[in-house]
DNA sequence: CTCCCATTTCGCTCTATGACAAAATGATAT
DNA sequence: ATATCATTTTGTCATAGAGCGAAATGGGAG
């Protein structure tokens, strides 16, 4: 017992994947979306999705090409579900979560394949929204255009 | 927001310190007292002690020699509580946990010097309960699953 | 003050984990 | 079948963390 809320409570106690789980909150995402957001390898994302996966966090789906992640909502084990809330509970305003929030919604503008195709270069070109980008600690892309 | 969730759920992500924190909910304990039951030197257990502590879940009392730890009931942080109850929910009947209980039994029949002088010798020596001394001098729970 | 001793901190080893690049996998399209 | 491409696995490196023994810390007692 006491070695899966190990494993359960080791998924969530990762800034990153707190991150996915919060991203996952408003529906199912695809692996590379999840990538944009975050900025990070998509090696190391999907081996977050598989420790979330593993703690019961998680499930995938299959869609041609893409695999898509959601919150679990079937019980694999007795804590995933009690964490889960926790985590939904937290970080209504949590800073970093707000901003990941906003880039999803540029990624979500953009179809999954351009995406797949482009990375994070495709948000600067579809985006409109100056302020987010503007700002000082913000995310700034390479210097391209 | 992340960081502090990050350190609170790390906190409670190890079997020792979640042993720790089911052993402090019958009440305080000293640290000579928790090294016994759980079988770790003491400068480990004062590690897990401090990591605890700095999660919010444990505050700590000196009287003498001894410091005493006990379950935290100020809000260090905003997880803590949360996650304090997750671990007082759980584990209701957990083997290890169990067997920790039926151990601290043992060390609260021992006044805390001999126990500090002798350690789990003292434990041997002071109690009647046969069975599960036994065989070969060892502390075996049963199957987990 | 000085000694004693419970606890803590330090130094170390070993294992676990996050990050990435590169290679492998697996499903789709040609 | 073969190519393509999103995803996963593998290999490697660097850092974090659990464990212990030894040394440092800090109250109490003499």
């Amino acid at each position: 017992m006491i070695e899966i809320f190990e494993t359960v409570a080791k998924a969530v106690a990762d800034p990153s994947r707190v991150r996915i789980l919060k991203l996952l909150e408003s529906g199912e995402l695809c692996v590379c979306q999840i990538t944009v957001v975050l900025d990070l390898a998509p090696a190391t994302v999907s081996r977050h999705l598989a420790t979330l996966k593993t703690a019961g966090l998680i499930q995938q789906r299959r869609e041609g090409k893409w695999v898509y992640y959601r919150l679990a909502t079937r019980e694999f084990n007795p804590y995933a579900q009690s964490f889960l809330g926790l985590v939904v509970a937290f970080f209504k305003e949590d800073p970093t979560v707000g901003e990941d929030r906003h880039v999803l919604a540029k990624v979500n503008a953009v179809p999954v394949q351009v995406l797949c195709d482009q990375g994070r270069e495709a948000l600067n070109l579809e985006a409109q929204d100056k302020e987010t980008i503007a700002c000082c600690g913000g995310y700034h892309e390479p210097e391209d255009l």
